[in-house]
DNA sequence: ATGAACAAGTGTAAAAAATACACTAATTTA
DNA sequence: TAAATTAGTGTATTTTTTACACTTGTTCAT
């Protein structure tokens, strides 16, 4: 066994890249680093993984130790581990990112989450350690994932109007969607739940309130069908690619 | 720097699953271990990362000591880490799938690779550690990944049929596709270079050869065209859906 | 040399999906 | 009660996907 001595003196992180909604913008929660290396830099949330704790436990202790939130859609994405990325030695990190409904976020008591705040992703510049890149890989999945799984839905409250749903999709894509064939589109899904709802206190015509029906879709899911958006601007990329 | 003390214990490993395509099967290369623990298992090849050795580069070590091949398609996949699944202590691997074509390896002189060997990958029940979980799951990342880009090609020799082209996706996704469709759908891309020759030695018809255009597949892609594969059974789908 | 065996190669019509596009409806507020 | 504001709705066109069967070119056996 002694080896392999020289390969046990490695550590791996997990690094979560939280993502919210709000006020039509696509946030990501960050904290001020308290020590060097990076001190009062922005970096993602993260810390090492205990000896005995699952990855997946990992990231999600990291984030409930931040926001209370359990129970909260969680993808792996990818781990980075170039050799040099940590000052205290040889640390591969285990890059997650995980779907809030941003409302439900409550300040925990820990001093960590004294340091947190919201960014609008557009603004993120530069990150502690090689956080930008894990963010903009992060970003690149959420928006792949966002187009292939009913996952958009994590990040609005439990009741939203189509509109609302709308601008999530807008923000992730980085796109403008056609407001009718986007109904047309997601109802024909036959995913959501008609609240016969309004909305209440705005003041123009309130939207009717929907639900995502997670139940019918697992059922859809077991039986072949995939969720799948991807409204394109194919007139666009048709004209670009005729001049290649 | 001591309180950290307790993480930098661990060790982390790569493991490929090294696909190949021969005889309208897609294969995979394993090897049959030489030491405990899983002695004389069939397991996926991987080895333990070196502390100053990028991820990738081991991945491509890895590939390298047992085929001898260079620049092939690597792709990674996911971490496995969980606690138990290694006998040494706390060993995390970071899964990568590669393709190769199967007629450029060539048993290297490396003793272990006198011990590998390829497997139909629908014949492979069990394997060593969790190496069953990561193949199904590269398995599943390859048939995902061969429809939205352009990475099939990498499993056959430069020069192709069209039915070999068909063939390969089919054992792939593990479906059957209609010949007429794929090909409009393949040359429609037009991706493909028309060598002007024909197979020989065919007791039959010769087909005509073709080469993929990894250039002009570049700039397309650079114009924001992205390939796509995507031949299903809606029919049966369908039906099944309205049953729901 | 002839034909049997074999895979290569080809086109079209129908159905489904994606796209482009503009007005009316319901509510609040001044 | 009118102005402001966002919700909500339908259709025609284009593009993509699908289903489907016969002819062609080569080798091999006789």
């Amino acid at each position: 066994m002694t080896e392999f001595d020289t390969f046990f003196k490695s550590a791996f992180t997990v690094d979560n890249v939280i993502f919210g909604f709000d006020e039509g913008d696509l946030k990501v929660l960050l904290i001020k680093r308290a020590e060097e290396p990076f001190l009062d830099q922005w970096a993602l949330p993260g810390y090492f993984v205990y000896p005995n704790e699952e990855l997946d436990s990992a990231a999600n202790r990291v984030l409930e130790e931040l926001t209370g939130l359990q129970e909260v859609y969680l993808e792996q994405v990818k781990t980075f581990g170039a050799v040099n990325r940590h000052p205290f030695g040889r640390v591969i990190t285990v890059a997650y990112f995980s779907l809030v409904k941003i409302n439900d976020y409550r300040l925990q008591p820990a001093s960590i989450a004294s340091r947190a705040q919201w960014h609008p992703v557009s603004e993120v510049e530069s990150l502690a350690f090689d956080h930008k890149e894990i963010l903009d890989r992060c970003l690149q999945r959420l928006k792949s994932s966002v187009r292939w799984r009913p996952i958009g839905f994590e990040l609005l409250p439990p009741e939203f109007t189509l509109t609302e749903l709308q601008h999530l999709y807008e923000a992730i894509l980085e796109t403008e969607l056609d407001k009718r064939n986007f109904r047309k589109k997601i109802l024909s899904m036959d995913l959501l739940i008609d609240l016969d709802q309004t909305q209440e206190g705005v003041a123009h015509r309130p939207a009717k309130l929907y639900q995502f029906d997670r139940d019918k879709y697992l059922r859809f899911y077991a039986e072949g069908f995939h969720f799948e958006l991807k409204e394109g601007k194919r007139k666009e990329l048709r004209k670009r690619m005729e001049a290649v």
